[in-house]
DNA sequence: CTGCTTGCAAATCTTTTGCATTGAA
DNA sequence: TTCAATGCAAAAGATTTGCAAGCAG
């Protein structure tokens, strides 16, 4: 809350970039929330900031690693990173599209960093997403 | 070659969808390529089959699993999935854009296997998108 | 034959650009 | 005051739709 914003502005302030009404609203509006669609989010902030700037703001917190996308089927969504939110990965349901967080993963970190040492990369991040057909869906399709 | 056009085949009949010269020419497209953007495709495949089917094309194959999307910075690309390739997982430099494969990944399966039984999902995929500094770029911007 | 598929053109939706204006430091 | 950041309108790009025509089974 009160916390994250001043997070927000310490990061946006260590990158010698403005802290601005519009970089809140955008960061007020993902935070505490299920990944949000470019859509999601422009309804949500409902003509206080502009379309184009909700745009430039996502691009920016992209490279600032303060949001990054998921792909969920064919949609992306924005989510907070990993300083905001603890680190997780995805599992989304193929038939209804739900969405479950996935918060164990020291195996993948492990594996991360195995491979990422192997091949020289440095400074890296990644993404998991899981999907397949929920316990529901299951019952459902199976009739 | 020869050899996965005909799984492509009974792939799709197995789906009770036709065989059609479109699907071929997609699949054909993207096998034993990089992953690809849509515009590639389109200018690949150049005019023998129009943009409108390819996009339905890929639809249809993210729908029987025949090929999936990954996440590059801002672009996506589609690429073959698991039956046609063996399953991998990427590292793409977020300066320069380099994209590596990388074919370990025990681990990642066990820890899959594990939450999807958690949760009860079934019928999983997945899909593992690693971004870092690659060594090169690594030393440019270091100086 | 039959109806799934494709092509075409147009509609929509998404994202980007240019430029004048505003506002944070 | 100064230049980064924003808003607005318009351009550009990407994806989808509706319908007539074509082709696989």
């Amino acid at each position: 809350m009160d916390n994250s914003i001043e997070l927000l502005e310490k990061t946006l302030r260590k990158n010698n970039v403005f802290v601005t009404n519009a970089r809140k609203t955008v960061f007020l509006a993902l935070l505490n929330s299920e990944p949000r669609t470019m859509q999601e989010l422009e309804s949500r902030i409902n003509s206080k900031i502009n379309r184009t700037s909700i745009y430039r703001v996502i691009e920016l917190f992209i490279g600032l690693g303060i949001v990054h996308k998921i792909q969920i089927g064919w949609k992306y969504k924005i989510e907070l990173s990993d300083i905001f939110i603890e680190h997780h990965h995805h599992i989304s349901c193929i038939k209804c599209g739900k969405l479950i967080s996935v918060h164990e993963h020291g195996e993948i970190e492990r594996f991360i960093n195995k491979v990422t040492q192997k091949y020289g990369y440095t400074n890296t991040s990644h993404q998991l997403e899981i999907q397949g057909v929920c316990s529901n869906c299951k019952i459902i399709r199976a009739r």
